[in-house]
RNA sequence: GCGCCGCUAGCUCAAUUGGCAGAGCAACUGACUCUUAAUCAGUAGGUUCGGGGUUCGAUUCCCUGGCGGCGCACCA
């Protein structure tokens, strides 16, 4: 028998010992005995330390207490701990066989700046990231089954669109220009489905320049994908199918607790639209109130200032407040208004709405998606009114695009298109209150200030 | 950006009304050949986040700066 792995633990008893050691594999107990290693290789014991790398070989027994163990019979030190991991003891509950862990590492900061020594102590979070990998492996997966072709897209970009939000700006030396972080993998894909590729999708990072908290990071993990011939109603019923899929394949069931609470995955997902649901947490139908009597309520509800915001971003507050925090389980808030969408397709039976629809678990919104615009001079139009209200004073409008216009010019066929947060899906799927949680190395502020 | 809370040994945390800065684990020395939060005896370990103030005396009270956590705002 032979085995390496990490040594955790170490209980000295004089003439033996035993210890823990662990790798991916697992954990095993080992058990050193003076007359068993001679006097040499027994003495150097007293080298190790906890976090060391140690190669064993010896014959497998039960203890008395029944845990299986390596008596070793050679030992050899594969690599040295020069820092000591925080290593927290253990115990397991006898009664709810819990693994209780004491003194462990447990400041949060440290723990995301080193992630290393936060993996290498805590099995738990190695395995919140070998879930995720599962998730984004079913996810390609499920996509690659139905023809979708995976591509990647420009991350430095000459004009940043897609989404509304403020970017990071960056500087090409030879090109002598400014270049954008990508906020948004949409405008490219679309111009792949005007040249033919009906069916891609693409997983990648986006970066955001705005404010850090439980569900944002500055940069995370978007999953889009576009199917021509398709609309907004296709890409629900593909939503759901995929989400149902993923979490089985991810966690081994369509339920999930998140945060105590149960979430169910299998289809189908409940649908309100955002007029109903919007005119029922206000308690009267919005397309009849005015701008000034929707800004009242929003700066009641929300106690902040919303002067020069528009009636699009007015109503979207007030369904961030009123209506989003309710949606526990999966919900497809439908058909929102045209003001918020400038890239969805008018709606076909109601012109003031667009085919939209929002997927909310957990109160967070996961995904977005529409039936694309397609249509090139409303599509233009749209981009204008956007102008027009980034010159009234709103900070996060959608840029005018002249090459995305060309290419739906050249005809874009009918589209139904889907954005999908995959930390926020990683989160719930893995349980974990934070983003930080399900990013690997989350953006901090840099050490020893002014570094960076 | 605003509010609340926090910052003490490598780690997790104490410290009475303002009165010698402590414990457990880790480290080090010793005892112990089926232990498992091993046990037992001992040793060492500190700019109490920085600066200023009040005081005979500050980890403690006040001011100020830094960093962090949580909440809010921002994130259509």
């Amino acid at each position: 028998m032979r085995v390496a792995g990490r040594i955790l633990s170490w209980r000295s008893h004089g003439k033996s010992a035993f210890a823990h050691i662990e790798d991916a594999g697992g954990r095993i107990q080992l058990y050193f005995r003076l007359n068993v290693l001679g006097p040499e290789s027994f003495e150097d014991l007293d080298f190790l330390d906890l976090g060391d790398w140690l190669g064993v070989e010896g014959r497998l027994f039960r203890t008395r207490t029944g845990e299986i163990t390596v008596e070793a019979s050679f030992w050899n030190l594969l690599a040295k701990s020069l820092r000591p991991l925080p290593i927290g003891k253990e115990e397991v509950d006898p009664e709810t066989g819990e693994r209780i862990v004491h003194s462990g590492f447990a400041d949060t900061q440290t723990r995301y700046r080193q992630r290393y020594a936060d993996l290498a102590v805590h099995p738990e979070v190695r395995e919140v990231f070998r879930l995720r990998s599962r998730m984004v492996t079913a996810l390609r997966s499920f996509l690659d089954a139905r023809d979708y072709l995976e591509v990647e897209t420009p991350i430095l970009q000459p004009i940043y669109g897609g989404a509304a939000a403020r970017p990071f700006t960056t500087y090409h030396n030879a090109l002598d220009t400014t270049l954008y972080l990508r906020i948004a993998d949409e405008l490219y894909l679309k111009r792949l489905i005007v040249g033919g590729l009906e069916r891609v999708y693409e997983i990648g990072k986006d970066f955001r320049n705005e404010g850090i908290d439980r569900s944002h990071n500055p940069e995370f993990t978007m999953l889009e994908f576009y199917q021509a011939f398709a609309d907004y109603e296709d890409m629900m019923a593909l939503v759901e199918e995929m989400l149902a899929t993923v979490a089985r394949e991810a966690t081994g069931d369509t339920t999930v607790t998140y945060q105590g609470e149960a979430i169910e995955f299998a289809p189908p997902f409940e649908r309100v639209s955002f007029v109903d649901a919007l005119s029922e947490g206000l308690g009267e139908d919005f397309r009849e109130m005015d701008e000034a009597s929707l800004r009242s309520r929003a700066e009641g509800l929300t106690g902040d200032d919303l002067e020069g915001a528009g009636r699009g971003r007015l109503l979207d507050k007030l369904f961030g407040a009123l209506v989003e925090p309710s949606l526990m389980q999966p919900t497809f808030v439908v058909d929102y208004p045209v003001e918020l969408s400038p890239l969805a397709k008018l709606h076909r039976e109601d012109p003031r709405l667009t085919e939209r629809f929002e997927l909310f678990v957990a109160g967070r919104e996961l995904a977005n998606a529409f039936s694309e615009l397609n249509d090139p001079l409303d599509q233009r139009s749209r981009f204008e009114t956007q102008q027009e209200l980034k010159a009234a004073g709103d900070e996060e409008t959608h840029p005018l695009d002249e090459d995305f216009l060309r290419a739906m010019e050249y005809g874009m066929p009918p589209t139904g298109g889907v954005g999908l947060g995959i930390d926020r899906l990683a989160m719930v799927l893995a349980d974990q209150p934070s983003i930080r949680d399900v990013i690997l190395f989350p953006t901090l502020r840099p050490e020893d200030g002014g570094q960076g």
